[in-house]
DNA sequence: CAGTTTAAGTCAGTGTTGTTGACATTCCAA
DNA sequence: TTGGAATGTCAACAACACTGACTTAAACTG
């Protein structure tokens, strides 16, 4: 990629970044997370879940059956961390943990009734927001928005996102 | 604003969003928000600070002279918590805290010399991803990526940004 | 001036989420 | 059969958030 000069104009990939412009977009990256999370966080609040709990939750989801190895590497957390969460999911019957037919060391996990109950309450107030957020910007900002998101995970991260992302593609 | 129907051709704000779109929206989030932190987060690691002192550092450098009920709403934290992350930052030489001349009640918080050098060691790190990720997408996605975030900011929030960003403009 | 409010700081307790380290169990595979 | 991988458990700890109660000092207000 060539990098930019001052004479370059807008629409091409030469960008001058100033540490002003680079701010804006780091404080917005902070208050807007803050709003991504704020709609399930306040559900969870009222009970004895927290945010932790979602992630699983959300990706139990999406991927049903996932491997605890599957899922460790998606949310980059340790087994401990991840384990203390599943335990009160699979204890209050959220989640349901099935042992594997093939490898009877692995342990796939799905969804209970129940759990997909709160998994859709909460995700539905997370979509909420970010479906207002994508009508008000409009569907161009829609597609810059992903391109910056996607060159800012981590290439490990990056692999696991798109991994995921085309199965629905 | 029109709602979008199936004939709804792109490039209006007219969006059909199916679940599985804005679910890879908030992967996607999800994904580069802990790309966003990762940098200064692997510093800290090797102090005695976590990502609350990075975030007070960065809004103290932003605003000098900001007072704590300021930092507090902009953080979005109880006194409590942030007092705990500022009584180390003063006690370690990094923020200076000074009584005010009008109103002696408040306390107006500025970056020493050696806090400025931390805060700039974070930044940098933060920056550098910002920077490579903007460069990757291009202007228009920056356009959007930032049109998108605003919109999903809490309008408390948002006011809170807009207030600090149009400063920089 | 007396009473109230505001700003800041503090103490104590609690909860969630993350970390290491150590260890047991189970099972696959060389 | 032995080694390694996957899973799970226990303990200890740290960061960061919360609530609630309280103090001090300064400023505002009737």
């Amino acid at each position: 990629m060539t990098d930019g000069g001052p004479g370059a104009h807008g629409g091409e990939n030469l960008l001058f970044l100033t540490d002003e412009q680079l701010r804006k977009g780091i404080e917005a990256m902070f208050f807007a997370y803050r709003g991504f999370t704020a709609d399930p966080d306040r559900i969870l609040g009222e009970m004895a879940y927290g945010r932790a709990h979602h992630r699983a939750m959300h990706f139990i989801n999406r991927s049903p059956g996932t491997t605890v190895n599957n899922l460790l590497t998606v949310l980059g957390v340790t087994k401990q961390s991840l384990n203390r969460v599943l335990r009160t999911l699979i204890a209050d019957g959220l989640v349901e943990s099935r042992v594997g037919k093939r490898d009877k060391r692995e342990r796939h996990l799905f969804l209970t009734e129940e759990g997909r109950t709160l998994e859709r309450e909460l995700s539905d107030a997370q979509r909420g927001r970010m479906r207002s957020a994508y009508r008000e910007a409009g569907p161009d900002a829609v597609a810059g928005f992903r391109r910056v998101l996607e060159a800012m995970m981590d290439p490990e991260m990056r692999r696991q996102y798109l991994k995921i992302k085309e199965r629905g593609d």
